[in-house]
DNA sequence: TGCCCGATTAACT
DNA sequence: GTTAATCGGGCAA
């Protein structure tokens, strides 16, 4: 049986917990699926929202790890990330691409597209597939409406470049499935 | 206070 | 390939 991912799984080093949460599931309310894409991000480092410090908006990525961060993009879109490292060191996880397994129905009610691919493909679409809001911002990965599962057997992971960076766009934290159809971009080599 | 811009997406040409 | 949608943070004035 898989095993639930609790909070000292996401008290360690960011760039150790982002791969490791390449094929683990995560369910909202049961829907959802197989992460298949993720980046890291460190406060010593300027694309991340909490290299300026402590503000409103980025509270919850200064506290203990396991819970969850979500922010407006782009004043549209939702994006969900995990905090990880100890408190205070204000390290997140964003989830960027699912591969769904559970609540397709309600996922392409949500999306307004049918295509399995299209889904969750993005930081904002698997969002609004689903279902994530600012409601959910600072609330526990281990407790409803969260489900987060280990990943099973073996997953070939693959780094490369962060997307949509304008600084510390070299830092190749953006980690993957390799060769995974569900990815929001496929990675080069 | 005002202005610029972003961890995006979809709908254009 | 380009661009609009839309809003809060950061910084200049």
């Amino acid at each position: 049986m898989p095993k639930r991912l609790t909070k000292s799984f996401f008290g360690r080093s960011v760039l150790a917990v982002a791969p490791d949460l390449i094929g683990a599931t995560l369910l909202v309310n049961g829907v959802g699926g197989r992460l298949v894409e993720v980046e890291a991000y460190h406060h010593t480092e300027p694309a991340a929202h909490s290299f300026r410090g402590l503000t409103p908006r980025n509270a919850v990525m200064f506290g203990p790890p396991g819970f969850v961060y979500v922010y407006r993009s782009y004043g549209i879109h939702w994006c969900l990330n995990f905090v990880c490292e100890p408190a205070g060191s204000a390290s997140a996880v964003l989830i960027r691409a699912i591969e769904p397994t559970e609540g397709l129905a309600t996922m392409r009610r949500r999306r307004g597209v049918t295509e399995e691919r299209l889904l969750c493909s993005g930081p904002g679409r698997l969002c609004q597939a689903l279902g994530v809001t600012s409601k959910h911002n600072g609330l526990a990965l281990d407790a409803p409406p969260f489900e987060l599962w280990a990943r099973q057997g073996a997953v070939e992971v693959v780094a490369g470049p962060r997307i949509g960076l304008t600084k510390a766009a070299d830092l190749p934290w953006r980690y993957g499935e390799k060769g995974s159809r569900f990815l929001s971009k496929p990675f080069a080599g």
